[in-house]
DNA sequence: TTCTATGATTCAAG
DNA sequence: CTTGAATCATAGAA
């Protein structure tokens, strides 16, 4: 294999060992010897051993060696340009850490950034998909993880085998031909990145399966779940008690989001939903309103002590104040000064009007930065 | 089965 | 980025 095409031969082999007088018989020329070595591999295995003894003994083994040096003296730096391997393609790092942040694969013992990066990340899944959280997508990337890591292992022991296998071969052959430690390790070099290869086809194909998990995970998502009856109510209070101005901040969100145990993104989805079906459908949600609106005042009055003006939620959709009517003690206090600037028309004025353009001024976020949990259903103080 | 309610997604606008 | 609007897709009721 790395034997490149033989120079014609420029000198007979050096006269150091040549021919005691106690010599052999005169057939065992050079070209007895090779034509032995050539033999060898037609012969079964005991009279290849006897042979090779034979050879390893023979006295013309010296010269014959020391020519083959000479030989390869001459080809070895052909073998040095290739000796060092190119860094791992990018391709290689990218499977790598796709497996590393889809918790397939573990970060190196002596691993640098991506191992604490990674480290962050729960075990079987990124951290930020919340929903992804779930068992049975855990469940199949487990099952992946574990074949992934058999089929590593198996390649892995694999490559060692092969790797002690060759290098034992090309031991036992330096005793007849020049092998240089550089050699054998250029070979081991090769037969790794062989197997780099095959490692490199099994961490794509555990990609995409992973790919696909994920692909169809998120598919599943689509199958909507109703929210908890708490959640619902959660949601519920704060939109008809900030109804003037549903808009939660975002601190509004996280404590609506926590306190109804789904994530914040699913309370923007809900409110924007909710704030588009209730403005197409008011009449639809009209008993709704009432319900959460008493039950809001309720609350409110538990807080602070009757006599409030959050006290008297009694109002009706139907009123001439439109659709997004005094249902809470804040929207009380806005539009009552709403009313004090603008003035509005008994019918289609106002806050109709600014309804009408979809809560067009838009308020302060109106959950106490504090995030104090009260504040979100009873912020009329602020 | 159909119908309705509702959570999620997509897309354009700002 | 958030939002409104349209739409999709499904759960659950009828």
């Amino acid at each position: 294999m790395d034997a490149p095409q033989r120079p014609p031969r420029p000198a007979p082999p050096p006269p150091a060992p040549r021919r005691s007088p106690t010599g052999p018989p005169p057939g065992s020329s050079t070209g007895d010897v090779l034509q032995q070595i050539m033999a060898i591999t037609d012969q079964s295995l005991d009279e290849a051993q006897a042979r090779k003894h034979a050879l390893n003994c023979h006295r013309m083994k010296p010269a014959l060696f020391s020519v083959l040096c000479e030989i390869k003296e001459k080809t070895v730096s052909s073998i040095r340009g290739i000796q060092e391997e190119g860094p791992p393609d990018a391709q290689l790092l990218r499977l790598d850490n796709m497996l590393l942040a889809e918790g397939v694969s573990r970060p190196k013992k002596q691993g640098r950034g991506a191992a604490a990066a990674a480290s962050a990340a729960a075990p079987g899944g990124r951290p930020s998909d919340r929903g992804l959280e779930h068992s049975g997508y855990r469940a199949k990337l487990s099952q992946i993880r574990q074949l992934y890591h058999s089929e590593l292992e198996k390649y892995e022991q694999a490559c060692r085998e092969f790797t002690r296998h060759v290098t034992s071969l090309l031991q036992e052959q330096s005793r007849v031909r020049p092998v240089s430690p550089m050699e054998i390790a250029h070979m081991v070099g090769v037969i790794h990145s062989k197997f780099n290869s095959i490692q490199m086809q099994l961490k794509q194909s555990t990609c995409e399966a992973v790919m696909t998990l994920r692909a169809r995970f998120l598919d599943a998502r689509r199958k909507r779940q109703n929210f908890s009856k708490q959640a619902t109510e959660v949601l519920n209070e704060y939109f008809y008690s900030h109804l003037s101005n549903p808009y939660p901040s975002e601190e509004a969100k996280e404590e609506l989001a926590r306190r109804g145990g789904i994530s914040v993104s699913q309370v923007s989805n809900w409110f924007g939903n909710k704030r588009i079906r209730y403005k197409k459908n008011m009449r639809k949600f009209q008993e709704e309103a009432t319900i959460y609106t008493a039950k809001t005042a309720v609350d409110a009055t538990e807080v602070r002590g009757p006599g409030c003006q959050a006290s008297c939620p009694s109002i009706s959709h139907s009123s001439s104040s439109g659709p997004f009517p005094l249902t809470g003690p804040r929207d009380a206090l806005v539009h009552l000064q709403t009313l004090a600037c603008l003035q509005p028309t008994p019918r289609g004025g106002g806050l109709l009007a600014q309804a009408r353009g979809g809560w067009p001024g838009k308020q302060m976020p109106t959950a106490s930065p504090t995030g104090n949990p009260s504040s979100i259903t009873s912020d009329a103080s602020n």
